[in-house]
RNA sequence: GCUCGUGUAGUGUAGUGGUCCAUCAUGAAGCCCUCUCGAGGCUUCGACCCGGGUUCAAAUCCCGGCACGAGCACCA
């Protein structure tokens, strides 16, 4: 319309019609998470729900971050809930639990709300399945898996529906006293077996399980499947808003029908979609769990790995983490992501807090030469370059034989970097200037009076390179995380006298 | 196959009827600053899945395609 009869016929008609929207402001971004649905403020509460078999990667990270925020903004409450209910195909990892808090920890700066253990609440969800079979809302079903499955595809019920609840008492506690193998029964809860949704129709709540349990052992015979146990917890716990992944999205509709028996109200339910992270492959938990024992990593915090104590260990800062998931903020779709974007969120965290130190790759070996221009022994050089840390490194140039990387060597003529313009010949070099007089490479470098030798450990892929080099020894302490100078951002690891072992974080 | 979900620059993200020739970040290219290949500053590049419909007006609402993903485990 405005093509046809210009800007100001439409200004009019929207003067008359809807003049607000000639108010309207240029677009901004909305920050952070947006608003929580039926939420009031200090009535919010939360949980974040890891299976411990083994500490918490990069993709938990969301989980924690989102929800721990969401708990800060309207003053609520985080429930840390470990569903280790499942002791055959992922059994619980007894060091698990505490590595978990302590991520969780690291990464929020704060611990949960209230830490509870799935495996600890049995009697609760004991309570719950009978009742179930009191009222009617389930059944023990003693149909073989594939019995039922095809049973179920066709929408037909499987005689143990029928049942009555005398006859699912006796059998439930054949189930509970260990009378009945693995797979020989199960507890499921009553739908619809017409219901469009095939995943729905009388799924199982509770299965046998003999294998005994990390951690409370072999006391149970009978345990709930994360569908069942979940929801009698969020109840229990008042949660009051989901957020899960939304492969989750049918758990959520079974368990909407179970708390329909109960008669109880379900949370408000968000779902975020898949990340991947293009530098990581498939990383599974369990998948990594095997590698380690089989000594293809070195342990849980193996710098190659996605989890969040290699990556700590690396030197990632928490709150560019935190940044980083709540731009990515809360949306239902599947996203690939470059690790590039969080180094980036990293870099800018960290670039003010990390000191500046050389090391030298590959070093050669050069004599200066400063008889035509004779030069001062000692340099003085900034922390940070832009001193927003105080403080210097003194460098002791001894009789001048210095290392500069075997890359640089190739350029005739280059500027030491804060210190003077040589020219190179035959591993010589001759001091041309003190001032810098032409626009020549600046390369990095170190007096030998003040090198040590230092390794760089490099995580690529699925590969660990090791680079060898000479380090400047200054006020090296170990588990701080410097800036290489045109290197790029590493964690000292350890360093001794003859070595300081580096572990590389990003460019 | 059945069920469910999602489609905005290379990658993410904001925007749910109107100054939207669409936000911000990241990325790429270039410039400035800085005695680092870092940090900071600036500029440029680059997108509403497709086709209909409703409407004065659609990224936004409706219908139909298409693409991608997930669930259909006695795993979590």
């Amino acid at each position: 319309m405005a093509q046809d009869k210009g800007i100001e016929e439409v200004r009019e008609l929207l003067e008359s019609t809807n003049p607000e929207a000639l108010n309207r402001q240029k677009q901004v971004k909305r920050t952070g998470l947006k608003e929580l649905p039926n939420a009031k403020k200090g009535e919010v509460v939360l949980r974040f729900a890891p299976n411990p078999n083994g500490p918490l990667t990069l993709g938990h990270a969301r989980g924690v971050t989102i929800n721990s925020e969401y708990s800060k903004i309207y003053e609520g409450k985080v429930v840390l809930r470990f569903d280790d209910t499942d002791s055959k195909v992922k059994p619980p990892l007894e060091e698990a639990y505490k590595w978990i808090e302590e991520d969780y920890k690291w990464l929020t700066g704060r611990d949960p709300d209230i830490i509870i253990r799935a495996s600890e609440r049995m009697e609760i969800y004991l309570k719950y399945a009978r009742e179930l079979l009191d009222n009617g809302f389930g059944y023990v079903c003693k149909c073989s898996a594939e019995k039922f499955k095809k049973l179920r595809d066709e929408s037909e019920e499987c005689p143990c529906r029928k049942n009555d609840s005398k006859k699912n008492l006796s059998d439930w506690n054949e189930m509970i006293k260990g009378e009945l193998d693995e797979g020989m029964a199960v507890v499921r809860v009553k739908t619809d077996m017409n219901l469009p949704n095939p995943a729905l129709r009388d799924w199982p709540a509770l299965r046998i399980q003999h294998t005994p349990h990390t951690m409370v052992g072999d006391k149970y015979k009978v345990w709930p499947l994360l569908d069942f146990q979940s929801a009698i917890e969020d109840h229990e716990q008042g949660v009051t808003h989901i957020i899960r992944g939304k492969d989750l999205m049918d758990s959520t509709r079974k368990q909407k029908l179970l708390y329909k028996h109960f008669g109880w109200k379900y949370p408000e339910t968000l779902y975020w979609g898949r990340v991947k992270i293009y530098e990581y492959g498939s990383f599974s938990t369990s998948g990594m769990r095997k590698e380690i024992e089989n000594t293809n990593y070195s342990g849980w915090d193996d710098p190659r790995l996605p989890t969040l104590r290699a990556l700590r260990r690396r030197g990632f800062n928490p709150d560019a983490m935190k940044d980083f998931w709540l731009d990515l903020g809360l949306t239902q779709k599947d996203i690939s992501v470059s690790l590039q974007t969080i180094e980036a969120f990293n870099s800018s965290k960290i670039d003010s807090m990390c000191e500046r130190r050389t090391f030298v790759r590959n070093p050669h070996k050069i004599q200066l030469n400063d008889e035509n221009l004779p030069v001062e022994r000692k340099l003085v050089l900034n922390k940070h370059p832009l001193n927003e840390i105080k403080g210097y490194r003194e460098w002791d140039l001894g009789n001048l034989e210095i290392f500069i990387e075997e890359k640089d060597i190739d350029n005739e003529q280059i500027r030491l970097k804060d210190f003077a313009d040589i020219k190179i010949k035959d591993s010589k070099g001759i001091i041309q200037s003190i001032e810098r007089t032409d626009k020549r490479q600046i390369v990095h470098w170190l007096p030998k009076t003040i090198a040590k030798k230092a390794v760089l450990t490099i995580p690529k892929g699925n590969e660990i390179i090791v680079q060898e080099g000479m380090m400047e020894d200054i006020q090296i302490m170990e588990n701080n995380i410097v800036q290489l100078e045109r290197v790029g951002y590493a964690r000292i690891e350890s360093s001794n006298e003859e070595v300081i072992k580096l572990l590389w974080l990003h460019g």
